[in-house]
DNA sequence: GCATTTCTTTGCGTATGCATTATGGATTGT
DNA sequence: ACAATCCATAATGCATACGCAAAGAAATGC
């Protein structure tokens, strides 16, 4: 098995996990710069392995390597939480599409009908923290039900941006209650071989909830222009 | 790409450029290994730039670092290929819908129509490679069209991988002379600003691209399974 | 004062060297 | 002959060093 290193994992793989992570967090604010050599020292590695990661986050969007500037936390703006909105909406309504054609058994959605379930406890016990990650997880099997991997890699990778607003948001706007009802009929045309239905209706559930994030976004002026 | 200083660009990029030209034409073919020294001796470089421009390629999915096997070309199967061309069709779809929306002048939608008038020339000609080079005119102005930057960044990484297919079948297939006026449809639908016909007409344009495609390769046999 | 030029600093791009570790062939035992 | 083990090899992952070029500071001229 895999033991590069007596810790577990390669010195340029943990500085992209910990470099998305603070990212992601906000750790590592948006718009802000950081020097190779600091973010260096801040994981005890040396430049190379930041420097590796750099590269593999600015293709993921995460961040720009600016020479002499430092490594720029790109910021998002509304315009930005459209355009990925758009393409997430767009590739996950064909995901879901893909996923009815497949003629999945229900044994095999159980993890999809799970984390339906997983929303509804989380509403009904308020727990923004635990709706959020069901959700997640909601999405995230949804795309792998695709059976596309390149929807998948890219969903995840377009999510992560999403992921910066969505962290910023999810304390001041309502738990969308309403929205596990796409999520059941969705499920429900996907069960029984609808790839019509299962399209459309989680086509119009993304773009509600990109017109309901979007929106408190604006008001609340989240996200630097 | 930008190319700010054409004689002096930095080797790393140089070698992203050259790698990614080497794969899409076969001089790297799909499924070899290659080894960071050897890829540094060609390039006429240290393999510091190669390995960077490795990772660069490796998150567009033109290639695999694997440790002590060298950077593997990936191969493209008949599957990956389906995957490809449905994300495209359906980023580019709504590149196409966006578009239309935008309320494009006559003016400003000279390039797609430039572009469509290649082809025809083209067609008349049997020119293939300039036909070639004209449908992907086409489609990259369509995406940069759409103003969702994201959409075209991530159209064009796909469509590299489309490239190397494409590249293997264009003396085999016949020159889709119906296809333009797909083409020709979708333009008129974006300057008229009709939003529902560009995506529709678009989408079912690339939806036969797609099956033409598929069916040659699985006949030829031409990518590896 | 202000503009311009020179100088200094500093961060990056790249080369290079080394320790680590997987690999595959040789070796040994059955 | 075959399997298991060992070991030499070699390629990587990473640290480190260095020169260059850009950004800012200082100095100079007007």
């Amino acid at each position: 098995m895999n033991s590069p290193n007596p810790k577990g994992l390669s010195n340029s793989q943990r500085a992209i996990v910990e470099l998305r992570r603070m990212i992601l967090s906000g750790e590592l604010a948006a718009g802000t710069d950081h020097l190779e050599s600091e973010l260096a020292e801040q994981l005890n590695m040396s430049r190379t392995p930041v420097r590796e990661a750099a590269l593999t986050l600015e293709s993921a969007g995460l961040l720009e390597l600016r020479p002499r500037k430092g490594v720029r936390i790109l910021p998002i703006s509304p315009k930005d939480m459209r355009e990925v909105y758009d393409v997430v909406t767009e590739l996950e309504s064909l995901a879901a599409e893909r996923a009815a054609e497949a003629g999945y058994t229900q044994e095999e959605l159980r993890t999809l009908d799970l984390a339906i379930s997983d929303m509804d406890k989380a509403i009904e016990d308020r727990d923004l923290d635990a709706w959020a990650h069901a959700d997640d997880a909601f999405h995230v099997e949804l795309v792998r039900l695709s059976g596309n991997q390149r929807i998948a890699s890219i969903v995840a990778m377009v999510s992560d941006q999403i992921q910066r607003a969505k962290s910023a948001t999810l304390y001041i706007r309502p738990i969308p209650s309403k929205s596990n009802e796409d999520h059941r009929v969705v499920y429900a045309a996907i069960r029984d071989g609808d790839p019509k239905t299962a399209r459309e209706r989680h086509r119009e559930h993304r773009r509600q909830a990109k017109e309901l994030l979007i929106e408190i976004i604006e008001k609340h002026r989240l996200l630097r222009l």
